[in-house]
DNA sequence: CCAATCGGTGACAGATTTGTCACCCTCTCC
DNA sequence: GGAGAGGGTGACAAATCTGTCACCGATTGG
């Protein structure tokens, strides 16, 4: 069972954190509420993923951060850091200290799921990160291209970036709110049809496999696997 | 299963590493027998491991180092490199070009097992970054942003691609033919001025960092580290 | 079946991106 | 210093991308 250690020192962000999980997936939740017990914690258990908060007493997120990277026995843990959505400073030195991954608070449970989901099946499973793929569906994100079985696609960024958000969880429903959001940075302005428009635009280049993207009406898409 | 191709001109040589590997654990064994075999199955199965020796016939096993840290693609495979025993000036030149490990002839089997497996697994957690970094650049693969210190700038899709070609190997000139071909595609077409074009481009959005694109007269572009 | 809501779609115009070219500067080699 | 090649740059037009809208058909609930 894969281990996670969350810390943050506000308990109800971990509890919030703990239990989202926990519906989704088995794993086994380890809790730190400052830094230096995170550290402590971190070389004890060796947990698969660390979920950082940046803001702590005593020792920032950043300094953990820094530290679990100097020991050749938690280096490559993967970290989400998560950072007070719209703090530039903070997301810019989350990603120079070498984060994995982040997060804008307040963050989308599912979204939480899934990225935890994610880097856990990476690193358990090995699976290279460059190229992200579902059901005949091969998404390289170096060279933004999408490879079908024979053909190989060119994708406008937007279009990729959409489609990552689907292909990222196969099988998972991404809501359109949450789409608006992770592609265009949306936040509100959920009348617009422009979702629409470009779901439509990536079934078109996905031909006959342009159904694998699948309405779930009221809610929103889902690729399947 | 973990697939590691053995490029070396001898086929005892290739042989026994092969089942020295088989018997410890599972891996997938592909082989060449010179450097250009090597850098072509490079390409194709894309292994997770690389071991080169030397000593090949027509091209080194420098040159087939080097052209495999200038491919995005095969850049980050480690390679570990087969040397004559205490040929000094071998051992520097493979650390100099970047080998991640090297070895003697003769070696020891189980020597060769442990590193490969060590490798192996610190390669995994590498390829798990969903952001490049170099310098003062943070280039997100995610959401093809880049970072710098203050700002968060957008990327046209054909910006971040070269970047990317660029900020991947800091410090390594990439050829403007290698640049034409990874980000456009072209295989010929060497006189257009469109590389130049978007460096120029790309040098406005990186403001004052903009000179940490040097340019190598004749050659092509570096990106500093 | 009807009305209401939601999503699909074609069209379109504005915005952006892109490749090319001409012109000029710089570097290199005599 | 001069010729020649390579590279920087501004301008520009073509191509592409993108968001919006109007109009439909589909689905849903009554």
């Amino acid at each position: 069972m894969p281990s996670i250690l969350i810390v943050d020192d506000e308990e109800d962000i971990r509890e919030l954190i703990s239990v989202n999980l926990a519906r989704e997936e088995a794993y086994s939740i380890i809790e730190a509420s400052d830094g230096l017990d995170a550290l402590k914690k971190a070389k004890r258990h060796l947990p698969d993923l660390i979920i950082l908060d940046l803001m702590l007493p005593e020792m920032d997120g950043y300094t953990v951060h820094k530290q679990l990277r100097k020991d050749a026995q938690t280096r490559h843990i993967p970290v989400i850091m998560l950072t007070a959505r719209g703090k530039l400073e903070e997301r810019i030195a989350g990603l120079e200290s070498g984060a994995d991954d982040y997060m804008t608070k307040p963050f989308s449970p599912k979204e939480l799921v899934l990225r935890v989901r994610n880097l856990i099946r990476r690193s358990v499973s090995k699976e290279s990160e460059s190229v992200v793929a579902a059901g005949p569906f091969r998404l390289d994100k170096n060279s933004l291209k999408l490879f079908m079985e024979e053909e190989e696609i060119d994708l406008t960024s937007t279009e990729f970036k959409l489609l990552l958000c689907l292909i990222e969880s196969p099988g998972v429903i991404q809501e359109r709110a949450d789409l608006l959001q992770k592609v265009w940075g949306y936040s509100d302005m959920i009348q617009t049809r422009t979702l629409d428009t470009h779901i439509k635009r990536l079934r078109e280049k996905l031909g006959t496999n342009g159904n694998s993207i699948e309405t779930v009406r009221g809610v929103g898409y889902r690729i399947s696997g």
